[in-house]
DNA sequence: GGTATATTGTTGACTACGCAAAGAACAGTA
DNA sequence: TACTGTTCTTTGCGTAGTCAACAATATACC
């Protein structure tokens, strides 16, 4: 428990200084860049991120601050508020992910083998996935 | 990485609303109570939390307010000043100790059978360990 | 001994969340 | 249509942590 709190700072102190994002707000425009319109309800972004929907609005606040993501609007429900990805927000995208992954690499590179790579993702794989899959605009 | 986040709040949550701790405060009385006199310095209480020196001062402010942790002086250096386990603190982490160690129970159960779990604890037990052990007083 | 350097702990200012409450919009039902 | 309940989002307030700067003390070296 401990390392994983250890572990997430590091990557996410990483993500700031290298590019200026936390660790949620990667994974938000990792989410978002995977959606078929790259755009995701707030609330299903929140589930997404494991996050509540007042965090994800505030993330968003920065997010969007910063040209990565722009607010749009539902045609069929008023109250839906779409976060869309930006094309600004992919590229961000793309420049952090190379030294994300590398992050990444370096922690487990030297500690595990490939083999056991393979065992404890077999493993971790098995524990529940909390957060589903959504649907889009109608829910 | 995500699922870690959620969990952590989850077993957070449960000690908080149960027995008024939250998840960092558990494990400083855990840690304490495993050293030879329930006492740590607070750089090394740090250490062993992966929280930075203010974080722990801030975290002990509440423990010793509840009266579970107190301030011990060294005779040696008079920097130093140790977060002490106290009675009350001893009874706190025992009551909380069960109820703490159920959830985390609960969470695997059904997910993973006994080979699984060894597995697992085999390959993470490769990882390394962040916090080391640290002396006493003279450092 | 006297001075530079390191360690310990606290504080102020800040960030990032959660929770509860609220408002707006929608859906179902009488 | 009016009423009731549900969903989506934002906001105020509280908590828990970080970082940078600081004072006090200890250590090392001349």
């Amino acid at each position: 428990m401990r390392a994983y709190a250890s572990t997430t700072r590091l990557l996410s102190a990483q993500l700031q200084t290298q590019h200026g994002l936390s660790l949620n707000a990667y994974e938000a425009l990792l989410v978002l860049s995977r959606e078929p319109d790259q755009r995701l309800k707030r609330v299903d972004l929140a589930r997404r991120l494991l996050l509540t929907p007042s965090g994800v609005t505030r993330m968003l606040d920065g997010l969007e601050q910063a040209g990565l993501v722009e607010r749009a609007s539902c045609a069929t429900d008023r109250r839906i508020a779409y976060a869309q990805l930006t094309d600004a927000g992919r590229d961000k995208l793309k420049a952090a992910a190379g030294a994300h992954v590398a992050s990444i690499h370096e922690l487990f590179e030297g500690q595990l083998s490939e083999a056991e790579i393979a065992k404890l993702s077999e493993v971790l794989d098995k524990l529940p996935d909390v957060a589903g899959p959504d649907a889009s605009c109608g829910t």
